[in-house]
RNA sequence: GUGAGCGUGGCCAAGUGGUUAAGGCGCCUGUCUGUGGCACAGGAGAUCGUGGGUUCGACCCCCAUCGCUCACCCCA
């Protein structure tokens, strides 16, 4: 075969659109009753956006960004995610100006440059959405819960919702300090990523998974975050929890989350499937109060998350708990002679008209090979016209579940006509 | 970027050195010259991923390359 799709792309092929348009529909309907408003931004932004947007230090940048040079020399990226574009167009368009918080949520295509596997691919689609202008944790329960309600709606119901507060750059600081001192006197004991990580993003050694090594024992001793939050941090944490307990939200504190991103304060979240190995997130956001000043706006507040929808639909279909229902027409046109062509696509085209499903059979085959084209379509009923027909005025109108058929003239076709064949 | 496994018609898949590369699904046709589902018969569709090498001879062995898949890193 000569041509395929790129890399780490996929066709959306038919059988699959239920799965797509479920979970789309699902995301609108829960946004829409949190009054979150619809956006769309552009595919690419300035390079730099991203740069800043999502640190210069994390992988994204470093080594998954989808960058050019346009004609015009200028150096665009394919976005890898969608906040920083969001906070741009909240900046661009003056959105301070509005009631704050302004409520976003956008479904769009994401793209990062990595080598492909089991969800995982360098063109996803995500939907997200941002809150932006409010800095209190009943913001953050309102995503968290509004995230539970999309997964649930969309068809998971068993979940593992993992959050944790990772304070803000008042307090962070001293947090790490207590890692760092906490990993420098056993240094010997860590795998050699984890030293990379010591040096350079010390967070990120609680992520590590490798078992070869003392790092699980190091993690399950190390600090946790939520222990070294400065008074406000520790009060939107509180706050938050008392929110969650109150909406009977099942949550996970894990200490060990802290995200890839660099622009997350406080609160962080991630959700995985019951059983899950590996790059299994279905969502993942949380507050990013530095961020816009950062983009150069005044500082905003602001939480959001992503959630990938191919993930959601390898959820479903591996679980097989989501029923499909086919397409199928109402009725087949057969026809045999070009008179009685001519006749059909006026009658097909009436008929669809008053709302029904039509399908003209394949053109030149004869009446045999139209009603197998029929039955493999699983039509429910045919409509034949030959000269018979035609010379009479009345059309054979045939039900395909029980093979009865009666005449019916052919200028009073309607979609009344299927209605008492038995 | 690192490591592993795998590449035979649209899909699944046999063949592992020797005349025309099985079979199944699907598609089309006929048996039934104007009536589907079943059955039977037939047809179309493959330069065996690509390039090189070994050999009298390669789908099969060797090398390279590309692609796919999975894992690591990290994430949706």
């Amino acid at each position: 075969m000569r041509y395929r799709s790129p890399r780490g792309t996929q066709d959306i092929l038919p059988e699959l659109q239920p799965y797509w348009h479920h979970i789309v529909q699902s995301a609108e309907n829960i946004a829409t009753k949190y009054n979150y408003k619809k956006i769309d931004t552009p595919m690419f932004e300035d390079t730099d956006l991203f740069l800043r947007g999502v640190g210069e230090g994390t992988d994204i940048v470093e080594k998954e960004m989808y960058t050019f040079l346009d004609r015009g020399g200028d150096s665009l990226t394919l976005r890898p995610e969608g906040t920083a574009s969001i906070c741009r167009a909240y900046i661009e368009h003056g959105m301070h100006t509005l009631p704050q918080p302004v409520r976003l949520y956008y479904i769009a295509p994401a793209f990062r440059y990595e080598r492909p596997q089991r969800g995982r691919f360098r063109q996803h689609h995500q939907f997200g959405l941002e809150a932006i202008g409010d800095g209190s944790p009943i913001i953050d329960a309102e995503i968290i819960e509004l995230a539970y309600q999309y997964l649930y709606s969309a068809g998971i119901s068993k979940m593992q919702f993992m959050i944790n507060n990772i304070g803000d750059k008042s307090c962070r600081p001293m947090f790490v300090n207590a890692l760092v001192e906490f990993y420098k006197k056993r240094l010997d004991d860590i795998c050699e990523d984890c030293r990379l990580r010591f040096s350079k993003n010390p967070l990120r050694l609680l992520d590590c998974k490798r078992t070869d090594y003392l790092c699980q024992q190091m993690i399950g001793d190390s600090p946790h975050t939520v222990d070294y939050l400065c008074t406000e941090c520790d009060e939107h944490w509180n706050r938050l929890l008392s929110y969650l307990d109150s909406l009977n939200i099942n949550y996970i504190i894990n200490p060990r989350l802290v995200r890839g991103l660099d622009y997350y304060t406080k609160t962080v979240f991630e959700v995985h499937p019951q059983e899950s190995g590996s790059q299994t997130a279905l969502l993942g956001g949380g507050r990013y109060d530095g961020l816009m000043e950062e983009l150069g706006s005044k500082p905003v507040p602001g939480i959001g998350f992503g959630s990938g929808i191919e993930r959601i639909v390898g959820e479903l279909r591996t679980n097989k708990n989501f029923v499909i229902k086919e397409l199928i027409p109402d009725a087949i046109m057969i026809h045999i002679g070009s008179p009685a062509s001519l006749e059909v696509i006026k009658i097909a085209s009436s008929l669809r008209n008053e709302g029904m499903n039509i399908v003209i059979a394949p053109d030149g085959r004869s009446l045999r090979g139209q009603m197998r084209y029929a039955e493999s379509m699983k039509a429910s009923y045919v409509i034949i016209i030959g000269q018979n027909e035609i010379d009479s005025g009345l059309a054979q109108v045939k039900n395909m579940s029980n093979g009865t058929q009666k005449s019916c003239p052919i200028n009073e076709l309607s979609p009344d006509s299927f209605s008492n064949i038995d």
